[in-house]
DNA sequence: CCCAAAAACGTGTATATACACTTATTATTT
DNA sequence: AAATAATAAGTGTATATACACGTTTTTGGG
């Protein structure tokens, strides 16, 4: 097998820690943007998620944002209690939906303008090819556990 | 400003969410790998910071690890806790010296191995090309907040 | 119909992350 | 030397993440 060199610009040669303090990075610098907004950037894609959809099973929501499933359990409580989602049980009595409320979908309206601010800004810092490189090598990342 | 087009194999257009999974990925992986040690990534990569120092005060391997100097107060205590590590106070009495304890040297040899197969295995499945940019990515990405 | 397997959730526990505050100590300035 | 700055840490609080377990229903044979 080929040797592969360490002396990138990254101090660590760990690839993990270097794309855990990079996600880091690119976290606070989107909270930042989305701060008046009041939304953790996690909490905005929770509520981005739901929009298109009239509810959803816990188990489906957290299989389509691909977040662990009791991940999400506890994820749902600050919006929960924000009143910016509502919580029913379904047909299946095993199973409960989620749903937007009309708060919820106020403060996206709110976000939506805040996260494109912090997206665009992100896209100029990295410009188009390197965007490109850049999603296509997460999308594979993401499939190295699958 | 140039239009970016969304029609990359990346389910969601939100690139911090992207990294952020990608992230989640990678560690869950390299955690795997790392699990008969009995030492998380980030665990794991403390001792390293540490082994190369006689002693060395909380906000200097803070800013060495480019961590959270408060998120570094929180993570040492798992390990002092298991006796890998230990933490005097120098000179100035304000600060508070952490250092490697033997136990923690001996850890730090099987995790090695362990670590050592996991950044291969990662760096096998990316290539030697991808892996290149993605450093290079990744150093940029995480001075997007300096 | 009954029972075992599968599905959908929740909880306990532990780690990771980071902002806002506070405390203690050292260094600087007047 | 006294007052003020700056430095080094710790804590409160809140969110995010995920493994291991346990509970409740529903399904699918037999």
């Amino acid at each position: 097998m080929k040797h592969i060199r360490y002396d990138l610009k990254s101090s660590s040669p760990c690839h993990c820690l270097n794309i855990r303090r990079a996600s880091r990075a690119v976290t606070q610098f989107y909270e930042k943007v989305l701060e008046p907004s009041g939304l953790k950037v996690t909490q905005y894609s929770l509520l981005r998620n739901l929009e298109r959809v009239e509810s959803v099973s816990m188990s489906a929501l957290a299989k389509t944002m691909r977040i662990d499933r009791t991940t999400l359990n506890r994820n749902i409580k600050p919006l929960m209690n924000a009143g910016l989602i509502m919580v029913n049980s379904g047909e299946d009595s095993r199973s409960r939906h989620v749903m937007l409320t009309d708060a919820g979908k106020a403060a996206l309206v709110n976000a939506w303008a805040l996260w494109g601010e912090a997206q665009t800004l992100l896209e100029e810092y990295l410009g188009v090819e390197e965007l490109d490189v850049f999603e296509k090598l997460l999308s594979k990342l993401e499939a190295l556990t699958r």
